[in-house]
DNA sequence: CTAATACTTGACTAAATTACTAGGTTAAGT
DNA sequence: ACTTAACCTAGTAATTTAGTCAAGTATTAG
């Protein structure tokens, strides 16, 4: 387990894609202006959260990316292992051990570490923090806000059919 | 909150530190032989572990480095957070905005989701690893292989005093 | 005192990762 | 057709990680 900007990124785009699900695709362009980080490597990322299959692509216009699955069902940790593609847990614990054929003991200790992390993380859901009461609105706003309209004008007939 | 290969050497080598506490100063030498790491290196991290108040340095002969405090009062987040030496949190946080003056919804969901990450982490102390009947012996016997005759012997000696 | 041990500091280098740039191709909507 | 946006590839600048080298200082055993 492993948590650098690259993970921050991935999460926080895949939240972005949350709080829009149901209303439509988001494109990389919008989500690269407000991350602040540029659209070649964003692509580079979901790239990686596709091949994982978190998310789907819709080619074309008014396409952009969406959740390949609800969001109750994609948790944080997931997110993380796909945009971070990290294998080597430890320094020697690719061959197994440490020294002298004795994995270290302090080695072992911390994966277990380790381990408590990735539960931690694995039971955090997307739909954790999108569906608390409000934020679907409060998107809407900031989104009209950003200049997101087409996004806006989704969202808004969204929350129409979801009064009736 | 950053996870990287430096918090994870940083967090195995006070849990060494820890396994040894009371028994005598443990040397980078050690330490660097058994993380596999080199010893240069290592002195970089411990030199930040003792500015921020985690470690002690013994100088001279059987000398070495010991925890500052008791283990059960340092948490992996403090030592992640002394070797990552971490100011930025977002993208936009420093200047406190993300576009149009507007933070990003996403960014607010991502600093409570760090939030609760530093909280986990810091409710983890050194001592509930080390403190695991048994793992003090355990150690011993490592040590003896792997030719921490020093270390040993005086952690025998500590563990007869215990008995009485 | 002297030598051995171990910490301290700084400057410098190699490797890996992160982030970006520039050029495309392909699919779908208008 | 034309535009939009996903998708792909290669290269590269910037940063971080990891390690090396060298010249110190402090402590203590003998």
């Amino acid at each position: 387990m492993r948590l650098s900007t690259k993970g921050r990124y991935g999460v926080t785009a895949m939240m972005d894609l949350a709080i829009h699900d149901g209303v439509g695709p988001v494109t990389l362009a919008d989500i690269s202006q407000c991350q602040g980080i540029s659209l070649s490597y964003l692509e580079q990322l979901f790239s990686k959260l596709r091949k994982h299959g978190l998310v789907e692509g819709v080619r074309g216009p008014g396409g952009g990316y969406k959740l390949a699955r609800p969001a109750e069902g994609i948790t944080v940790a997931e997110i993380i292992a796909a945009v971070d593609e990290r294998v080597d847990i430890t320094n020697c614990n690719g061959k197994g051990d440490c020294q002298d054929g004795q994995r270290c003991l302090t080695h072992e200790l911390w994966t277990e570490l380790s381990n408590r992390l990735f539960d931690f993380l694995n039971d955090i859901t997307l739909s954790q923090f999108v569906s608390r009461p409000g934020i679907r609105e409060l998107a809407m706003q900031r989104d009209q806000i950003n200049g997101r309209f087409a996004l806006a004008k989704r969202q808004a007939s969204a929350l129409r059919q979801e009064a009736r």
